[in-house]
DNA sequence: ACAGTTACTTGATTGCCTCAAGCATCATGG
DNA sequence: CCATGATGCTTGAGGCAATCAAGTAACTGT
């Protein structure tokens, strides 16, 4: 297990509060994953593919290049959890696509990745509203 | 970069909502990190040295294998932000102390890190502790 | 058809991470 | 005091993620 997480000295309460929560939510994810027995790439990708997408669509939505994409669904591929599929329009690219085995495992995975419904489940619906508000503005223009 | 983040089928908007925060936090702060010719483990590593700390505490607060931090305390001391003495109380323990390079790049790598406060920026003082409570509110017992 | 671009793969290298072993040091009970 | 066991850390081996540099195949435009 890693996921290491921010800065401690969080200057502000409320910057406290959201290390404690983004914390929280890394390590979840990355619990749920090995469960299932991959990686946070691995899940990530393979959560990615509720469609058919192409190796740079991948690359580029993870801002990773495109070779550790290659390497990624390689390993996701002999699990057969996906294929590869050479498009028919441009056959330089690949389609690649969940199969069945693929489908279930993520089902299972997302199911056991509780973090966010139970977070959410300890919020009453008008808080969920405030919440998901205050996130977004907080977002603004925090991105840069 | 890679930062894989989290499910894509966020049922609810309060959990997309909070999808998207954590993923722009974590970008954030791997970019402040790779800025400072950081990882994020050695981002991480640092900043919790404020203080001197052994090796076991360090892996037990990480959450990994202790053989995985001697590796990063090893590439950090490489860079002379770090240094390792024998603790004379118990001569099989290391009191791993940042270095005064250590603290100044650590302090410019918290100052370019500047999500949480610029979120924080975009609230007003009231929302802030809206925010933060709410947050706590959904931890509660989001954690398992 | 030739040049340039695009999509992907391969190979090499580095870092993170884990497990299994090993060494040195403390702590305990006889 | 010394044997046994626990503890703190390191080493070695191996897997995965990520990057960069090169290379191949296929599309695009003139």
């Amino acid at each position: 297990m890693a996921v290491p997480s921010g800065p401690v000295t969080a200057s502000t309460d409320a910057e406290r509060a959201m290390f404690d929560f983004v914390d929280s939510y890394d390590r979840a994810y990355e619990i749920a994953a090995t469960k299932h027995g991959l990686s946070v790439a691995q899940a990530c990708v393979l959560g990615r593919l509720t469609d058919p997408r192409g190796m740079r669509e991948l690359a580029d939505e993870l801002g990773c290049d495109a070779s550790n994409v290659t390497q990624i669904i390689a390993r996701l591929e002999s699990r057969d959890l996906v294929q590869r599929h050479t498009n028919p329009n441009d056959r330089r690219s690949r389609q690649i696509v969940r199969t069945l085995t693929g489908d279930v495992l993520y089902a299972d995975f997302e199911a056991s990745f509780a973090f966010a419904r139970a977070a959410i489940a300890n919020l009453s619906t008008e808080e969920q509203d405030q919440l998901a508000t205050l996130l977004r503005k907080a977002l603004g223009t925090a991105d840069g």
